[in-house]
DNA sequence: CCTGGCACTCGAACAGGGCGAGTGCCAAAT
DNA sequence: ATTTGGCACTCGCCCTGTTCGAGTGCCAGG
């Protein structure tokens, strides 16, 4: 167990980094902060903070830099989540309160929360497994063609294209679509396969059958497909504040971002309630070994229906940037509830 | 008047700047390339051409560099397009044959577009201003409340929420329906507002001619607001090819690059037809100084109704990457015209 | 007009040296 | 037992000087 001196020690470190950049050495921490004891005394507790493992030195003689482990000691016990400005709240408001759709919210998030914390931001698209039928539509594009139109509650519109068996009629149409609305309108994803098992055998010709199943089929095709997320990206060019020796490590975190499904893995590794931070070679992606991960999940109710977080340098600000991650994500949770 | 040779020469220097990234000389020049004359009389026509202002010296003594007019000249006078390889053309069939829907085939053309190019790649959603109207259809979510959805034929789904002045029946929306999908279904989108003027004053109740006013008016809007185009971007890992100076040089391209308004207006200023290069200092938007831009429009039929290109360094490979950029955006004409 | 020769320039790469921040250890003080 | 001041030592950084070579411009001769 550490002394109540070491973890200041640690903490003074990982401030005095994370400001500067640069490793930080005996004589500079005692100078910055009123620890109230010599330089040798830190150098002690440094020794063994290094033994312990949660710093190192980048070569002999030179000041010592958090190691993730380091970093997650921090975390976990001697940071907290600091609370926004006044003027960053009024900031959040004044930006969210103009989005006048999903695409448009989700957008807005993405580049406040880039600005706000100086990183890279990825906000995930309000999932469907949550969320409910606001509306089925169904048109006739031709004879034996048809489009599905599924809209959400979230206000996500999703659109396929079905060529039918056989011909159906405009009645028949219109039977389906009121009978179709009226079982699954307001009820959640999940529950809709059972809803609609039982739609083709009311339908009297043999052919209808057919349709109304092919239908049906695309429907729940559509439930499940679209559950593989969406999510939106900013803020890339903060990348290039990652550090004097960023060429290096760019490259992998670009080509991370680019892959979706990285970073859908990515959030989905995040628990389901709190925020979560994933510091370095926690992150199972190579490519996120020098950087860390703060996410949270939002939601318009009490439940998370996507998460949101920002991709920075192990070496960040985390009290600030969870601070940031989290009232965002509260805000957004709030719009969405309103719309 | 430049004399034959000394087209020859910058050719050279170009393709040998472009393969190696480094300033060449009049002696290697010479080596690589059988011009038949020697390395002195090179460098005098390095002299004409350097007064001329196609190419520079970094420093004095070191070898020479194109200029943004020394590549313009390569590209208008000296460079064919190159047609790319069997096994490329193959890749591009492969890699489009799949796609589902829109978003799918922008999402694919992106990813394939910066994978052969190995630059960032910009693909334009097709426009809506060429577009014509498959289906506008109404739900009612709410008694004086609706939902608009307008699909086009190119595939887009747009959809708004109004909130009515008036609560409007059921009768009176199938009405609505029928008679908006009667007039515009078919038709090109700069021709709607005149073909839905008079239909407000065909509704009896003032009521409902209020909200059919409205209807039409955020009908209207749609058709105007979508026209400012979506975008996709990709390959942006590829920015760390740029050169061993690229940490000064990548940020404001990172930064102009999240601009959507910087890169639509960067697509639109190309041109109409053909292919459209723009080189270092061509482009308007100053962090795209040292980047050049190669775009052309794509389409379904012989019109074009979006473009697409990649951003690169200057110092690029224009034959292959006019050559993957034109293959590319063909193909994905055909893609469209077929769905 | 081309070519070979030649003197010159200047950046890149390397080596050496002083500086200073930082360390580890030890003996004395608390 | 912990803290502290002292001290010798290490080692990366930075500045300087030097060498090396690619590349240049110019000129006289073909």
């Amino acid at each position: 167990m550490l002394s109540e001196r070491r973890l200041e020690v640690l903490r003074a470190i990982v401030q005095d980094y994370v400001g500067t950049e640069e490793p930080v050495g005996s004589k500079a921490l005692t100078e910055r902060h009123k620890l109230g004891v010599s330089p040798a005394t830190v150098r002690n507790d440094m020794a063994v903070l290094e033994e312990e493992g949660y710093i190192a030195q980048p070569h002999t003689s030179a000041g010592r830099i958090p190691t993730d482990k380091g970093y997650r000691l921090f975390v976990d016990r001697l940071a907290g989540v600091k609370p926004l400005s006044t003027p960053e709240r009024r900031a959040i408001h004044n930006f969210l309160d103009g989005a006048v759709d999903l695409d448009d919210v989700v957008g807005r998030t993405v580049r406040l929360l880039a600005q706000l914390t100086r990183q890279v931001a990825v906000v995930q698209y309000p999932s469907l497994t949550r969320s409910t039928v606001r509306h089925v539509e169904l048109l006739s594009l031709a004879p034996a063609r048809l489009m599905l139109v599924l809209i959400t509650d979230t206000g996500r519109v999703e659109q396929r294209v079905i060529d039918c068996p056989a011909p159906f009629g405009e009645t028949s149409l219109a039977d389906l679509r009121a009978r179709l609305n009226s079982r699954v309108v307001g009820r959640r994803f999940a529950d809709v396969p059972q809803l609609v098992q039982d739609l083709p055998e009311s339908f009297e010709e043999s052919e209808d059958r057919a349709t109304v199943s092919t239908v049906l089929a695309t429907l729940l095709e559509t439930l499940v497909e679209e559950q593989e997320e969406r999510l939106m990206i900013g803020g890339t060019a903060n990348l290039t504040r990652f550090g004097h020796d960023f060429p290096l490590t760019i490259r992998p975190v670009l080509e991370a971002l680019e892959e979706q499904v990285v970073l859908l893995k990515l959030l989905g590794e995040a628990k389901e309630s709190g925020m979560t931070v994933r510091i370095g070679h926690e992150n199972a992606h190579e490519g996120l070994n020098s950087t860390s991960v703060v996410s949270v999940g939002y939601g318009s109710g009490g439940e998370a229906v996507a998460k949101l977080g920002v991709v920075g340098p192990t070496r960040m600000d985390y009290p600030g940037t969870m601070g940031a991650v989290r009232a965002v994500a509260r805000y957004v949770g709030q719009i969405l509830a309103e719309s």
